[in-house]
RNA sequence: GCUCCGAUCGUCUAGUUGGCCCAGGACGUGAGAUUUUCAUUCUCAAAAUCGCGGGUUCGAAUCCCGCUCGGAGUACCA
């Protein structure tokens, strides 16, 4: 195959973009750049019942945020467009007519009631209605009606919708990339709806219409369309168009992180991790789904993990630029079976890729919290504080609980720490810190052989004991880093009145029999 | 129910032409080391009789058959 790769995502503005469409999204992208070729966006919104307003940009906005670029679609244009279903109504109706006359298709002019008593009726026997070569010589149609039945109902403007007329006993085959060939018998297949009684094409008409017309070469999709496959396979047919049809892949579901089945809002929010790129308000509910981006995820993270949730390099390789995602992804790589959500991979990959972020960034992500508990320093110093703390959370979100004493002195101490380490006489050696801070050069090598070296280890005290204490009237509680750097980074005159406060504060504590040991 | 797809550590997976696999990596878990604390980091460990049962073969996670379980589809939704 010799002519240039075109790929499409499309999906439907219902609501938010679930991360599985995400990740289709993303397999799409990787295969179109990897080949040089081209991706576009194309909005399947031919169902007017389900439009959802603001689901379109929502999409648009997620893809971007994650990094996935198109060349051509509904929010860019490009010459094969307009790349909006609905906006292309006038361009579907003519390839029914054409299947209509050609034989592939017949109108229907079933009742949804009729249709619905009909599968009840069957229900209750334990069977299930089929719209297909054994029943539609029963229902009211073009196959079963005279044509001057037909026509005069057409005339008399009745409803109708046209169906796809298959072929009975033959076996269809469809090639997929990732599972092989897939064979289904017509006879099993029912009589799809290709136009809808309201002037709109189905996804079936619509999706090969517009595949074909936009030169797509391969159709990367959910499983979930594997079943109709052996449609789109015979509408390529019907049309005339199978020397060109594109290419399928059909990628295994995103599952629910415990139990079975597919990945649903709701286990996102009853888990506590999103199922959405980006927070979403549903408009008419109110309700709010939280999406990665407002979770503190990084996109290159959660590009990653998503790529490897269905796909593997072949390697153990696990952290991947887009760049190198794009230059090693394969579709012979991707599994076939499905793949459970794992939260705390997740959060191992976004711990990876705040770890490469500069400095700088992760201060810009740490801003909007500082601006929350009304604290004003220096840029420096915030960038400081950042590279520092970096490496402690996994998420910029957790930046303030695990640094807030940079920008604030503590107020209150952990009493479980002060029980351990706040032993006996340790007024004395705090006043004795504050007396070395004041005294010896502001430098870490002076202030660390004064403490540690002379006085600690000089008198012979317990180190941990000492400057635990230090650090639990410092920082309010023993965890954080380095105590001298600390020292350093808060200031001279800033940890002398931490130190004095704790005196005060905690005091001199009573008898206690209780060495410590050592 | 029917049709189709799938099945390796708790999870993601390697394994694509049967022997290099009494099954490798990662996350998580446990232990240890480092550190003044916590976290990071490092080392080690436990963890899959390759869903089950039959074959084929000198040899099968890999091929074949059956079963079981899971998933998807079965709309004038995509």
């Amino acid at each position: 195959m010799d002519q240039k790769v075109r790929v499409r995502f499309a999906p439907s503005p219902t609501g938010p973009l679930h991360i599985g469409g995400v990740r289709t999204a993303l397999y799409n992208y990787l295969f179109a750049r990897q080949n040089g070729g081209e991706i576009i966006l194309r909005i399947e919104d031919t169902d007017q019942t389900r439009y959802v307003p603001g689901a379109e940009q929502y999409i648009i906005e997620a893809l971007d945020w994650l990094g996935i670029r198109f060349d051509e679609g509904v929010h860019i244009g490009g010459p094969y467009g307009p790349y909006r279903q609905s906006d292309r109504k006038a361009i579907y109706r003519q390839y029914a007519e054409q299947l209509l006359r050609d034989g592939w298709a017949y109108y229907a002019f079933d009742k949804p009631e009729t249709l619905d008593a009909k599968r009840k009726e069957y229900e209750s026997q334990k069977r299930t209605f089929q719209y297909d070569c054994t029943t539609r010589d029963s229902m009211e149609n073009s196959l079963s009606l005279t044509s001057a039945e037909v026509e005069r109902r057409l005339q008399a403007g009745e409803h109708y919708v046209v169906r796809f007329k298959f072929p009975a006993g033959i076996d269809i085959t469809v090639h997929d990339l990732i599972r092989g060939d897939v064979t289904m018998n017509s006879n099993l297949l029912d009589d799809k709806v290709l136009f809808k009684s309201d002037g709109m094409p189905t996804y079936h008409l619509a999706n090969i219409v517009d595949d074909h017309s936009m030169h797509i070469t391969h159709v990367i999709r959910g499983e979930e369309w594997l079943p109709s496959a052996p449609l789109h396979v015979m509408l390529y047919r019907a049309f005339g168009w199978e020397e060109t049809m594109p290419r399928f892949a059909h990628l295994p579901l995103l599952l629910k992180p415990e139990g079975n089945g597919k990945l649903s809002k709701r286990d996102g929010d009853r888990l506590g991790f999103p199922v959405f790129p980006l927070d979403w308000h549903d408009p008419e509910s109110g309700e709010l789904s939280s999406g990665y981006r407002e979770r503190g995820y990084l996109p290159e993270a959660v590009v990653n993990m998503l790529a490897l949730l269905g796909w593997n390099p072949g390697t153990e390789q696990e952290l991947f630029t887009m760049d190198e995602l794009i230059d090693r992804f394969s579709i012979e790589h991707i599994s076939k079976s499905g793949a459970k959500f794992n939260v705390e991979k997740a959060r191992w990959f976004n711990h990876e890729y705040m770890q490469k972020l500069s400095d700088e960034e992760v201060a810009a992500l740490f801003a909007p919290q500082l601006e929350a508990h009304n604290i004003k320093a220096a840029h420096e110093y915030i960038v400081k504080v950042c590279g520092m703390m970096k490496e402690r959370v996994s998420f910029p979100g957790e930046l303030w609980d695990t640094c807030s004493y940079f920008f604030e002195a503590p107020t209150t101490y952990d009493p479980a720490a002060v029980k351990k380490r706040w032993k006996s006489g340790m007024t004395v050696h705090m006043n004795k810190v504050i007396e070395i801070l004041e005294t010896v050069p502001f430098d870490y090598e002076a202030i660390h052989h004064a403490l540690l070296d002379e006085y600690i280890a000089g008198r012979q005290l317990n180190t941990g004991q000492v400057m635990n204490s230090l650090r639990l009237a410092v920082v309010g509680k023993t965890v954080g880093p380095d105590m001298i750097t600390l020292i350093m980074t808060i200031g001279k005159d800033e940890t002398v009145r931490r130190v004095r406060r704790a005196i005060d504060t905690i005091g001199e504590v009573e008898e206690k029999q209780e060495q410590p040991n050592n």
